[in-house]
DNA sequence: CCTATTAATCGTAATATTGCAATATATTAA
DNA sequence: TTAATATATTGCAATATTACGATTAATAGG
């Protein structure tokens, strides 16, 4: 069917998977990486600095802002995007949650 | 196109996005924790555990275990399932790199 | 051998994602 | 106003994902 079936799960499983499902894409990864690097807002290079064609970046950029990770403001004609540093650190702690499980494991039987 | 375009992407790049492509459905997030939370290796109950009928369940299972999460050995009629410690603390290298760069950001214009 | 149990695989339908050309929108500059 | 520039949106084709019924494979117990 292609439609996950969200209402099983529990509202932590589900934000888990949309934040991840989110890095799921390497572009997007791409372009995280590259709103950190330079440590100024950029505008509209991203597409020269990725190999996609400028409707498929701001797709992409649709996505990060959908879950909050960039936030955009407007200058001239160009936009200047960076991180959300705030819902980024937030973003952070509920993956670290699920992703440090392992400390409190005992055994294993594999 | 719906074909993602790995290849003018660096590795960390792809890597980073397969694995967060992995956690980005909820049943895969809620087989890890169930695998995680009972302490001994669990076997077919995941179906039951989690609402799906049980192809789909191991459809997921597949996926945890070509990227290499979980690890499984048959015992009788049943196979028991467990995380692959080493590969999940690699896996978390991997992902702490990406999601602590905002450590050494400076200035953010937005 | 036959049957029950468990899990994988196959086949398929429904939906989602990716990518881009074409177009629309909005702002600046002349 | 017109042209240029930057970004968003639309529409569409190709491919991927999700889910499950039906079937298959493998093992255990009788």
């Amino acid at each position: 069917m292609g439609l996950t079936k969200s209402e099983i799960f529990t509202s932590e499983q589900n934000e888990i998977s949309s934040i991840a499902k989110v890095f799921g894409h390497p572009a997007r990864v791409a372009i995280l990486q590259h709103l950190f690097k330079i440590d100024s807002c950029i505008c509209g290079d991203l597409v020269d600095e990725i190999g996609l064609a400028q409707p498929t970046i701001s797709q992409h950029l649709k996505e990060l802002k959908k879950i909050g990770l960039i936030k955009g403001n407007i200058t001239g004609t160009s936009i200047c995007y960076c991180i959300d540093k705030d819902n980024w650190s937030q973003m952070k702690t509920v993956l670290s949650v699920f992703l440090n499980q392992d400390i409190n494991e005992k055994n294993n039987c594999c």
